[in-house]
Order: structure tokens, then C-alpha cells, then sequence
DNA sequence: ACGTATTTGTTCGTATGTATC
DNA sequence: GGATACATACGAACAAATACG
């Protein structure tokens, strides 16, 4: 068809409307049409942008308009001196969710803690129902790990979030899953805050045994009005924490998890 | 770099520098805090090109990438001669996504559609506790539209989900409607096609008119539930849909492709 | 440990087609 | 028609980060 010879250069036919569209946005489908079609699979390494546009015939500033769009939506990661390469579907499915958060600011705290509320109850209900006995046993683990912190003294905002993302996992949605990620990223900063203080933390570790005991026993209901109720009375606590403060945060948006270390920090 | 972890935030305070990643996805995320924080408001001209590379002090073409993220992703249309203009948010995500989801997976579109049937659960209750008057009104509305569409034969897919965004923005909540709009949007194809069967679309009405009831007699738990209950009736008709059909609306390109050249691979 | 090649990131200059007045 | 403003597109070049020998 016409997208192809309309792609390498030649307009030898009245261009037909349909595909009349600007470089960019050809190369931008048929890159992606690469992906969904199985060809570039995830997790591989994608030809080099001076390959690419030379088999699309376009100019390289073309082709990288498609590519960084391609990467800003989350479906590949360009990494200078190696290459381009297929990021998971997960990725590029729940990124746009993304956007959403984007606009929120400090003045959106409270949007912010109740989103997250919302979310991560349906997840506790959706893990009720759906959590594997290994799964079970992850989230049982952070639920003890963080107990043992306490015990010890030491910082528990890790074990906290684990809990959390374990209930988000044992959820099977990786859409809500992630977007649950982000917000708690998003807020990790004063979730640090409210756990400063002690008795806030052992009051957390009874309301994450509680949800722990619901999950397995399958309750649904109560699954979800638990966690509602503990991300409720931690909006509360944190909305408390700053109305005291000035709170202006610095970037603490911590990538999640590559598996590639970053290799030297510019100052 | 991804563009993730500098969207999560980063963008709390707009200061002049462009922080460090990569400087197309540093503004992309400055131009898109523009639009979602109400700066640039949809239908509106943004500065030119010349203009805005200027401002944020980076080359011509570095801006274009990212400018030309957004238009492929439906946030801004540009015309030559003209200029570039904001679209309205509905437009969002709705024209790259058809390409990233004809390719069928079943397994995601479930996820897809059971997150948006949580979060708009959540919207539909918390609208029955804070919608005002006036956004009754507008929910009212689109129920009344879509019932006279149905009378008129005309397509119902506007005003079908004209009634879940005016749902969203009665719940008072930004993050969350928001991301109940990007879900919908990504969804939109096959919301069209569920709606293409006259007896869904009468079904739909009904439900429509049931939760408008809930929420206006301020009923949160019943409001949730219907909501909860269309969405997920939705979710069945879509993958009944599915399953039958190989879709594949638009023709994808098969020209074919040479290996890329030899190269050692990361696991 | 070092140097070279590869690859993406970024900039500039320039030409072209289109829309508006 | 002419003048101006704008996006589209190409090509060349250098910088910076990484990989490979």
C-alpha cells in the first residue's frame, strides 16, 4: 500500500488523503506496528536510528521525532552509546495514567491521598479474591519484616511500601497495580513524614495485619473497607503534618527498579 | 533516561532551568504542565515554535520532538502556516492507542477494563456525596442526550461517555477523573464498537438513568454498585467482542524488514 | 587500564510548502 | 499577486555516554 512508497520517497501518485499525513506520524505507526506485531519483542534491542531511517527513507530528525514520542509513552528506552530497546507492555499501558498525576502539585495533596485511597482499596478487594498462597506469604512477609523494624528500631518506609505493593501485586491488574506505584511514589516523601513518629508506625503495622488477615481469609468486603480506612487516617495524619510545615519537597520521583544501575551521577 | 522518573515528581515547581534528563522529555513535561494546569486551555494557540525554544532555551529541533510527542499523542494539533493549538483533553490518547491495541491481547484489554470499572466505581460514589446542583444537571443531561440519540438513531458514543465524564468531574476529585478519562479514551474503539448493537445501547441507557438516580438521591453505596455493575457488563460485551472477531480495522504494514546488523545482545 | 568505535543527544543552517492578510 | 509567518523536512556536525577490543 501507499504508506510504504509514500515512506520511502516517492510520490509518484496523487498522494490519496488518508495518507497524507506528516513523516513523523508514518514512522510513529509503523514503528509501533512493529511492537504489537510481535517482530521487536520486548526486552530487545531495536535497529539504530541511522539504520531505521534509512529503511523509512526519512531524515534522522524525523524518524527521532516518532522514537521520542515512542519513549515518552513508555514503549521504548533509548540509552545513549548502547541502543534502543522494547520496554515491557505494562509499561506503556499504565504510563498514561501518568499524565493524570502530572498537573498535581502540593495543592493537590489531598487529591493526591485520596486517588491513592481509592485505588488501593479495589486493589485489597481484588487481592481478596485473587491472592496465590505464595503471594499471600510475600505480603506476610513485609507485614513481618516491618514488625521486626519496629521492634529494632529502625526506619520501616520501606517494609510500609512493600506491604503495599505486595497487596498490589496479589491484585493480578498490573494497570491499577502500577498506578497504585506511582501515587506512593508520588507521596513517599510524606509518607516518610507521618512515619517519623512511633506510635503512628505501630498503629500501621495493626492495620496491615488486619488487611493481611482479611486477604486470606478472603474477605472482600472487609478487605477493602480496611485499607480504606488505614489510607483514610493517613491522608488525615499527613494533611495534619503539613498544615504545620511549609512542606516543599525536593524531587524524591525515584525511578522503580532497573536493572541497570545508574552508572555516574552529573553534579 | 525514561521520561518516568522525571514525571513523578518533578514538575512541582516550574523554575526556569530545564532539570536534567533528556531535554525532549524535559519539555514535553513542561509543556504538558501548561495544558493540564489550565494555562493553556484547549482550542487555544500556544507560542510558536521559534518562540518557545527560545523560552526554554533549547534548539529548535529538541522542542519539536517533544511537541511532536504531543501531537502524535493527541494533546495539540499542528498545522503549517497556522500554527499549534491545544486540543480538547477528551482528545487524549485516543489516536496512537487504536494502533497499540488492534493487535489483539486479550489478557491486557481485561486489565484495562477492570481498572476502568474500579476507578469509575470510586468516581460514581464520591460524586453521590459532593456532586452540586449544577453538575446534576450536566449528568442529567447526557443521559437526556443519549436518550434522544437512541430515538433518532444517531451514534451514542459522545454522549455515552459525555455522561462518565460529567460523572468524574462531579466527584471532585482531578487525579482521579482524570485518570478515568485516559482509561476511556484508550478504551474508546471498543466502547464504539459495544455500542454499534442497538440493545446494549438501550441497556446502557438504563443504567445511565439508575446511577444518575443514585447520585442525585446522594445514595453513595448504590451509586458504586450500579456503576460497578455497567462497567463490568461493559468489560463482557467488549471481550464477547473481541473474541469473535480478528480486529485489525486498518491495514498494517508489511514490508519487510532486514535484521539489524550484528551486534552483541544483554540478556 | 586505555583508546577507539558506536550510538544517542543536541545544535545549527537551509530549503520548501502552506496559510493568512 | 506579493509579503509574511509558520510548520515541515533535510543534512551536517559535534558532544556525551557507552561498548568493545
Amino acid at each position: 500500500m501507499s504508506a510504504a512508497a509514500y515512506l520511502i520517497g516517492m510520490n509518484l501518485f496523487p498522494t490519496s488523503p488518508l495518507e497524507r499525513t506528516t513523516l513523523s506520524a508514518a514512522a510513529f505507526e509503523r514503528l509501533i506496528s512493529n511492537i504489537v506485531q510481535g517482530k521487536w519483542k520486548a526486552g530487545e534491542q531495536i535497529p539504530t536510528e541511522r539504520v531505521l531511517c534509512q529503511q523509512l527513507g526519512i531524515a534522522r530528525n524525523s524518524l527521532r521525532e516518532a522514537l521520542k514520542a515512542m519513549e515518552l509513552l513508555g514503549m521504548v528506552d533509548s540509552r545513549v552509546g548502547e541502543g534502543t530497546f522494547v520496554c515491557p507492555r505494562s509499561e506503556f499501558l499504565s504510563r498514561p495514567l501518568l499524565w493524570a498525576f502530572t498537573g498535581a502539585n502540593q495543592h493537590e495533596l489531598k487529591n493526591l491521598l485520596e486517588a491513592r485511597a481509592m485505588i488501593e482499596a479495589d486493589l485489597a478487594s481484588m487481592a481478596a479474591s485473587r491472592a496465590t498462597v505464595p503471594e499471600l506469604r510475600v505480603i506476610k512477609g513485609a507485614v513481618s519484616l516491618m514488625e521486626r523494624q519496629i521492634a529494632a528500631g529502625e526506619p520501616v518506609l520501606e517494609s510500609d511500601l512493600a506491604f503495599h505493593q505486595a497487596v498490589g501485586e496479589a491484585a493480578h491488574n498490573e494497570v491499577l497495580a502500577n498506578s497504585a506505584l506511582l501515587l506512593r511514589n508520588m507521596l513517599k516523601y510524606w509518607i516518610h513524614l507521618k512515619l517519623m513518629a512511633p506510635h503512628i508506625c505501630v498503629h500501621a503495622l495493626e492495620r496491615h495485619t488486619e488487611i493481611y488477615e482479611a486477604i486470606r481469609k478472603r474477605d472482600v468486603h472487609v478487605a477493602r473497607e480496611l485499607m480504606q480506612e488505614h489510607l483514610d487516617e493517613t491522608a488525615v495524619q499527613i494533611t495534619q503534618l503539613t498544615s504545620g510545615r511549609s512542606a516543599s519537597p525536593k524531587n524524591h520521583g525515584k525511578k522503580t527498579a532497573r536493572k541497570r544501575p545508574p552508572r555516574s551521577k552529573p553534579a
